[in-house]
Formats: structure tokens, sequence, C-alpha cells
DNA sequence: TAAAAATACTCCATAGGTATTTTAT
DNA sequence: ATAAAATACCTATGGAGTATTTTTA
């Protein structure tokens, strides 16, 4: 079974086209060389060369295999590169999954980063709903999740990487869209629409305490899973939402977006398997700032 | 030196996963291929598989050699098949030089036979001046000539495979332009052009034979070396020309080719290096019907 | 504790070295 | 006659086998 130290021999001779010079360029005496062009013929069943005591000349099989060697041999050194580079993280694949709360924060930010940090890691966005990415990371389809709070679990890493106030989503239409500044207080008589109680986040029971501690109870006419949603919700169904701020980037027709006076904060977080053996992880904690411990 | 045997060692174990399991699909013992794994992880500086007592896995650094491997193991069989089918002359390169008398009759004939019988085989076609063909042919820049006879020389194999009539080349406005046939005393009195008396061939000294054996010494205006360029020269010089027959297939606008009674014949040869050892000559003369000895 | 991988140790095939012969110009 | 490749023969490295130990789920 044909092997690579007789290619690297052939190529040696193929290109000096005399066995003791060959043999010198792979440190060996000439015999050996001899031996192994033999066998590598005997095993092709067909002469590479034709040679005379003055000259070696390679035949038209050997012309061929000359130009297949050469590349073969390339393609073990690169094989042997590549693998190195991956083990060291600087090559390869790293698949995040977000929300759309990240899309308009740390996602971009991210990109960019891993882009100019490690231009050969290939990084993979995944829009998943915020209550699935724990599973999903620990699973492994995932390396990294960007997800709202959603309490800790056994093996799976937080960082906190942005706190960011929620704001006021409402229609054009609204009475109050001409204000600079709201109190929560101006939408008790509106219908609002909101994160499930069990989509996974703790933004359900954050907008309804914060309603509570300013004396209403909210009116919820929607509850979806996705940002997305709450806010075509907004825009199609004429109801209000309290979303995070970034979400402002995300520009719809007939929405107008509000601060909102003492408005709480919600935290967006990355998370990985403490497991997940990706090269690529400390490279991306290092060039994104991702604190360590 | 990183070898072929470990690759497929590692192939094996990547795709069975299991040491027992690719050691008997390499016809091996499970402990020799513990050890080539752990020499080329060694070799690579990087682990390639997650072992635990119960499941093996591929690390990333393993995936990325995996593709490579493959890709090399199939990259090593081509370059064994590729070589086997060049020295069995089913792949390759002939080159055919060729005078313009040979492109409308033999050359046609020779491209359809190979390209069906030899679809591998690139035919590489070269015009050539006739008296040069020789020379190249036994320099080997050319495997094979067709050309005019031009005498024997010694390592040089020719064959006759086309003899045909020479023909007359005349203006369309020349008195017997209407004739069916001509005879050569119908021309005593026009100038000609002819292939130069050195240029290779007997095309010259047969043209002025056959015209002293029917009485009259022909008034030789022009002496080139290409038929392409008599045919020119009775286009636009208005002179005539005896030419092979077979180059009437080249339409000229104001060019008549007529029989002529008694025609002397020319030959085309096939010529060779006798030490040629292109393996694609065999498989030439058995599908384009060159007869042998 | 049981299945699977790693280690210990032995043997032999083969690659490489030196000395010499053969071959083609 | 001479330079270069092939052959003869020897040595030693390392790859494969059997027996056994270690590891982890």
């Amino acid at each position: 079974m044909l092997d690579i130290k007789p290619l690297r021999y052939f190529v040696a001779l193929a290109e000096t086209r005399n066995f003791h010079r060959a043999a010198a360029r792979l440190h060996l005496s000439q015999p050996p060389l001899s031996r192994q062009i033999a066998a590598l013929e005997r095993e092709l069943g067909t002469p590479l060369f034709e040679r005379s005591t003055r000259v070696v000349t390679l035949t038209p099989a050997g012309e061929s295999f000359y130009r297949d060697a050469v590349a073969i041999l390339e393609a073990v050194q690169r094989a042997q590169v590549q693998a190195r580079a991956t083990a060291a993280g600087e090559r390869g694949m790293l698949r995040i999954g977000f929300t759309m709360a990240a899309a308009y924060s740390v996602i971009p930010r991210y990109v960019r980063s891993m882009r100019t940090a490690w231009p050969d890691v290939r990084v993979e966005l995944k829009e998943v709903v915020s209550d699935e990415l724990p599973e999903r990371v620990m699973a492994g389809e995932i390396d990294l999740g960007v997800m709202f709070d959603n309490g800790a679990r056994p093996g799976l890493a937080r960082r906190r990487v942005l706190s960011e106030p929620l704001c006021v989503a409402l229609p054009r239409t609204h009475p109050r869209a001409r204000a600079r500044l709201l109190r929560i207080t101006d939408l008790k008589d509106d219908p609002f629409a909101m994160t499930a109680a069990d989509a996974g986040s703790r933004l359900n029971a954050d907008v309804l305490d914060f309603c509570r501690r300013h004396g209403f109870e909210p009116r919820v006419s929607f509850e979806v899973r996705l940002q997305q949603t709450m806010l075509s919700l907004v825009n199609d169904a004429h109801c209000v939402a309290l979303v995070p701020d970034s979400m402002r980037r995300v520009h719809m027709q007939d929405i107008a977006f509000k601060r909102l006076r003492d408005a709480p904060a919600v935290d967006l977080f990355l998370a990985w398997n403490e497991a997940n053996r990706n090269p690529c992880l400390p490279g991306f904690f290092d060039a994104c700032g991702v604190p360590p411990a």
C-alpha cells in the first residue's frame, strides 16, 4: 500500500534527474533510493523513469505521477498545518445563538471583533427563541448563547454582557406619542403585549412587578415569545409594550419609542457549556472582552 | 515525517469511533492502532480524538484532519490509477505535426478516430512547414508528422497513408475555367506557382517532370513553401498551380479546381521516431489503421 | 464491575548503510 | 575508461503481535 516516503523519494529524483544528487537531497545514500524507486515502479506496474548511466528522464507515466505526487505532498503539509491551527483556535467555527434583543446590540460587536481578531474562524449566527437557548447550548448545538437572564444551570457558564433599560413602544397614533418621557402610569389603561410568563426569561415578571409597584395591573392582551412579535403587535394591533432599549433600532412604520421614567433594566447574558472544548472559545472571550471567572 | 499508514488508521478510527472495530477493519489488533494514533497525535502536537472507555469522538482538529485525510487517500489512489492509465496509453498527449495538404484529408479522420477510441488522449495539432517535420519528429517535439514524401532517414519510421492525384487550381477568369477535365498542355503558356525545389518534398520535381514529359517547360513565376500560399497566389496573382486533390476543400473567391488528365499522384506519409516511447502511439496506430512493419 | 483503551514486552520485516558489480557512453 | 545505477549483504529501527494493566461510566 503506497506510502508517502516513496513519493518524496520519487519527487526528489524527478526534480534532480540524478540518483546521487536526489539521495543527497534526501540525506540518504544512493542504493536505498534506487531500491525504493524500483519498489515504487513495481507497485505501479510501470517504469517511471527512463534510465541510462548518463541521464535519468521521466516516462509519460512518471510525468503524470509527478504532478500528482507534488500535489499530494503539499496536501499532507497543509492538512497538518490546518489541524494545528484548528487545535489552536485560529481556524474553525463558532455557533452563536441569540435572541432578537441581542441582534441590535452585542451581536454586531461580536461579529466585528471576531472578523478582525480571527478572520479564519467562521461565526455562524442562529436566531433562537430565548428560552430554548440553554438546552441548545448544553446539547452542544450552539457554542454560545446570548439571551435574557433565565436562571443558573449546572454546567452552564454565564456572564452578564449588557444591561439596558426598558423603553416604551407605542403606536404613533397614541395620545402620548408626542411626549419625550413617559411614566408607566401613562399606560395604565392601554392593552399590553408581553413576553409569555413561561418564555424562560424574567422579562414578564419584571414588567408586571414594575406596573404593580406603580399601582396598577396591566391589561395583558397578548403573550408572545419573541420581541419581534411584540413590535409587530404594537404596529398592527395598536397595543403598547415595554422592550429593551436597543430595539429602537428596529424601524417600523407606525411605532414610536419613548424613554420611561425609572425604567427597570434588563440584563443580556452570554452563556456556554463549561464542558465545551471548542478551541475557538478562548479566542472569542479574549477578542470580545468577556470577563473570566 | 507523516506517512500514509497513520492516515488510513486515523480515517478508520474516525469512521468507526471505536478502536476495536477500526483495528478489525484494518486487519490489525487493537494495540498497534492505539500506538499509531498516539504517535500521530504526538506528531501533530494535538489530540485528534476525545476518548473515554465508552465513546471516541473527534476533536475540532480531528474533524479538520479527517476531511483532509480522506481527500489525500483518494488523491493517492487516483495518482496510481492515472499513472497506470498513462503507461497503458489510455491517457496522455499525442502531438501531431502536419502540412496544409493533410489538414483536409487524413487529419480530420485521425482526430475523429482518436476521440472515439481514446477520449482521454489529448491530440495536439501543430501546422508545420513540410520540410521541417522530420527534424521536429526526430527531436521529439512532435510524436507524429503527416507530410509529403521527403526521403528516408535513419531512425524515422514512415508509412504511406494517402495517395491522391494532383489537380489544377486556376483563376475563374482563366479561358479554360469552364472545362471539366484539363490537359497539362492547356497550361503551357500560363505562369505557374510551385513548391520550392528545396522545400523537402518531391512535389516540385514531380510537377516539372510531368510538364516536360508533355513537351513543355513550365514558366515558374513563384516558388513557395506552403500549399496555402500557392492558392493565395492563384487567387491574387492569377497564375496556375498543381495541388493535391484534397485542397479542393479550401474555398477561395476566385479559384476553380479542375481534374487533370493522367495526373501524377502525390503521397502523404505518416512519420515518427522509432525510439519514441509515447505509450499513446500503439493506440493511435490501432485506432487509425496504420499498417505495421 | 465490565468494556474499552493503554502499556509492556517480544519478534520480525524492512529501510538504510557499506562494499561491490554491472552497464552504457 | 569512467561515471552512474543496480545488486549483495549486513544491521537496526520500528511496526505488529500477545499478554496484561489501567481507566471510566
